[in-house]
DNA sequence: ATGAAAGCGCTAACAA
DNA sequence: TTGTTAGCGCTTTCAT
């Protein structure tokens, strides 16, 4: 391993000024030495060791990427929780500034917090948390932290997410154009994004005069396997019922188109679907999903973005940041009138 | 921030003791110091500062995760790539062992190279890479390298990886059984993984005599673009040609389903497919995909243990490691004899 | 069984 | 513009 202390011998300077050119200070630094100790950084492969760096700058050049995990020991079984494309996006953004970043699992806020303690990490992001644990993991940690996807009561944590009321709101406006008077809402839950999603129908159900009893909130079972049995139970009535069905995510959107396939119940004819997201699913499906659009590059893109925000002390930063959707019109909604 | 002076001087006794009893080496504590000092270090929410930890003793407990990334830029467009489990997987395992994951994306093995020497991790795990890049790699870092799924001409580093071969036999076996003459083996390449699983195809086709001309190995684009259009001027003919078409991947087959339900052809009466992985996709298609299952997490969970055998200098090494394989028949492949 | 002291590679305050 | 020096928190001989 070649030190800064190698270099400075090697150039007949000292220590401080090799590492003065490192940082790029120019200031402090003539035009000739900088020139003369970059040559030589690079002749003899200089890579600083981050140990020493973290010890004695007390920056660790370390952004911790908090994902949810609810269960550590059947981490195997399910969910999508994460998404491949955030994590990737979420890296190169990261390391595009010259940071690196930690990714974790866990399934505590304090796991969370002792992984930054542990590591000096710069900065948090936190993925599938929620609002309480996001609460809990800033107000102990002295470090920035951005949420991805939550939802405060009072903006406490600063967010990046979508507008998922607007999304809601868009699919059902849509469905209701289409001439759909029946519309379920399917989700696992009823906090955070599906919520607002949620949330969204209703506005615009009550913009557009559907009746209360015309639109409704169908929670089905997070776990597969109880989905599976709860659609064997419902399915058929539940397609039956609905003149539409949207779906909170285009994984469960997907998934219920199949197991409609399998009971003959024809997709839109019978019952429309719709889903949220824009996932590779959704255009690999037939017939293919209508859905909301999201873009997660953005996403990550805006999460790393204010965190360094936060971390380079800009004075004016908006503690939530919604990112627009849209409606991608596809295949899997009849258009009953125009 | 509490340090091990700190908890040495409440505790009355010297740094070194207390460093001691942290690393659990009772040889040199006596039981009641112990004691004492652990009900102080939980006491006081001692946690460690990892930026000493590798300066002083050298080691990093850092496991690097180098993920194959052809363009830094157009990261977005494409791909799969890496796989959502294995990075999970890997995760848990190096965590399990108290070791932390660093992952980052690159385009070259020379920005594996620094990466590692920067964070000075004790070992690194390669996804994607091609065979060359490994080798590059494993000859420029002391650290042992795992890579997952790459092969070799001569056995130069440790690689975890599944039986392609034997997985492109079994298909191509059970095809031949069920009566198909004209098989196609689809994929975007012909190194690697994809080379054996064709290879098996051969084999197989080989050993139950089917003549030569019925077998083919078509290369498609693995742009999704480009692939499109080569759909758009070959399906149809592609469908009419083979009985089955086994694809290298089950991303690839579920696509290839879609885009013969858009032209009308049924899938499998006039043309059965096949893929290989079973991921969630095959599941959800319709009609459901006939593959190949892989076991993604016990590929991540072998391959960091064969690092660990490494890093902990177990004798006997077995320089690579094929999982095995199985059929999943589903209702992508006709059954036209028994 | 316990402690003193040196030093890992780097940064930053201060001196020159 | 350049150099000297004192740590950062921890591990690790080597004494005791």
């Amino acid at each position: 391993m070649i030190r800064i202390k190698d270099i400075a011998e090697k150039a007949g300077v000292s220590p401080t000024t090799v590492s003065n050119v490192i940082h790029g200070n120019r200031k402090k630094v003539s035009k000739n030495t900088m020139k003369k100790i970059e040559k030589i950084l690079t002749e003899m492969d200089y890579v600083p060791s981050m140990g020493a760096m973290m010890l004695a700058g007390g920056s660790s050049r370390i952004i911790g990427v908090l994902a949810w995990e609810p269960d550590r020991k059947k981490y195997h079984s399910e969910g999508p929780a994460f998404s491949n494309i955030v994590i990737r996006s979420l890296e190169s953004e990261i390391y595009n500034r010259n940071y690196y970043m930690l990714l974790h699992f866990v399934s505590s806020p304090e796991e969370g917090i002792q992984f930054a303690a542990i590591w000096n990490v710069e900065g948090l992001i936190t993925l599938g948390f929620g609002a309480k644990d996001n609460v809990k993991l800033q107000s102990k940690c002295k470090v920035p932290v951005v949420s991805i996807d939550a939802y405060y009561k009072e903006q406490q944590v600063a967010n990046v997410g979508l507008d998922d009321r607007g999304g809601g709101y868009l699919m059902a406006e849509y469905l209701i154009q289409c001439g759909h008077e029946k519309i379920g809402f399917v989700s696992d839950n009823d906090v955070g994004v599906d919520h607002e999603r949620w949330k969204g129908v209703c506005s615009a159900c009550k913009e557009y005069n559907v009746p209360e009893e015309g639109v409704k909130h169908i929670i089905i079972p997070g776990e597969t396997h109880m989905r599976r049995k709860f659609y064997e139970k419902y399915l058929d009535v539940i397609s039956r019922k609905y003149d539409a069905l949207f779906f909170a995510s285009d994984y469960y959107a997907v998934e219920a188109i199949a197991e409609m396939a399998d009971r003959g119940i024809q997709v839109p004819e019978e019952v429309s679907v719709a889903g949220f997201d824009d996932n590779k699913g959704a255009e690999l499906c037939r017939p293919r999903l209508t859905t909301i659009h999201q873009e997660a590059e953005a996403k990550a893109c805006r999460a790393v973005g204010k965190l360094f925000d936060f971390i380079r002390g800009v004075r004016k930063i908006s503690m939530t940041e919604r990112l627009p959707v849209t409606l991608v019109i596809r295949d899997s909604v009849l258009v009953r009138e125009s």
